[in-house]
DNA sequence: CACCAGGCAAGTA
DNA sequence: TACTTGCATGGT
């Protein structure tokens, strides 16, 4: 038997209620464009945020932060900028690899790639090297916009401690149940994964900090 | 000093 | 299929 994916909904809803109510109206991922949080996404892979900020005020010092533009750019280039943000090579390769697809298919124009149906372009995303699903979720719904729930480590953490998950739910089952409950817009999507995260970092490390987290006795 | 950070792909068995 | 490892900088 494959264990129950089929409750969980309400506990998820509470959650949304108590962080809304402790944080107040959040406006997570900052950014000034489609494309700057598509980047974005990839340099966060793995790394704090304050070293991909570092990151894209090189790349956009240098002019560099629309896909025409970067796509002039050589690697060495942007292996340069991005450096600060870790694993500079390889993330190159990743951004290259967006951009072709980018240029490719959507002619460099990212109004045009944010219009494309969800289900399609996450699809597209995915296959792309080194855009895997969490990823791919962050350029949908920070990105283009899409009412798309992102998976994290800090939400499989936190629904794990509290029961509402097990280790064996698949990325796709913990954004099916995310996904059931409520309004489901971006809107509240954006804001309860900056909950999560904000949550996460201060109070549900691999080494807990549970006091004065504001999901703590959460029935 | 060890450990962490807004993951992913390739390699191994 | 299910682990493990490489990737790399900067902060705590």
């Amino acid at each position: 038997m494959s264990p129950d994916r089929g409750g969980g909904a309400e506990a998820l809803e509470q959650m949304y209620r108590r962080l809304h109510n402790y944080y107040g109206e959040m406006h997570w991922w900052p950014g000034d464009s489609a494309f700057e949080i598509m980047v974005g996404a990839i340099l966060t892979q793995n790394t704090n945020w304050r070293n991909v900020e570092r990151a894209l005020e090189n790349v956009k010092r240098e002019g560099c932060l629309d896909p025409v533009a970067l796509w002039t750019c050589n690697d060495d280039d942007i292996e340069r900028m991005i450096r600060p943000s870790g694993f500079y090579r390889i993330k190159t390769k990743r951004i290259r690899a967006f951009l072709e697809m980018v240029m490719g298919e959507y002619k460099g124009d990212v109004r045009q790639l944010c219009d494309t149906e969800t289900d399609a372009l996450r699809e597209r995303l995915l296959a792309v090297s080194g855009i895997g699903e969490e990823t791919a979720d962050s350029m949908l719904l920070y990105g283009a916009g899409k009412p798309i729930f992102v998976i994290d480590n800090y939400t499989r953490r936190i629904l794990t401690r509290h029961g509402v998950i097990t280790d064996d739910w698949s990325y796709g089952d913990i954004q099916a149940l995310c996904m059931r409950a409520g309004d489901n817009t971006a809107e509240r999507y954006r804001a309860f994964h900056g909950y999560i995260v904000n949550t996460g970092k201060e109070f549900c490390r691999k080494v807990p900090r549970c006091a004065g987290c504001p999901l703590e006795m959460m029935t």
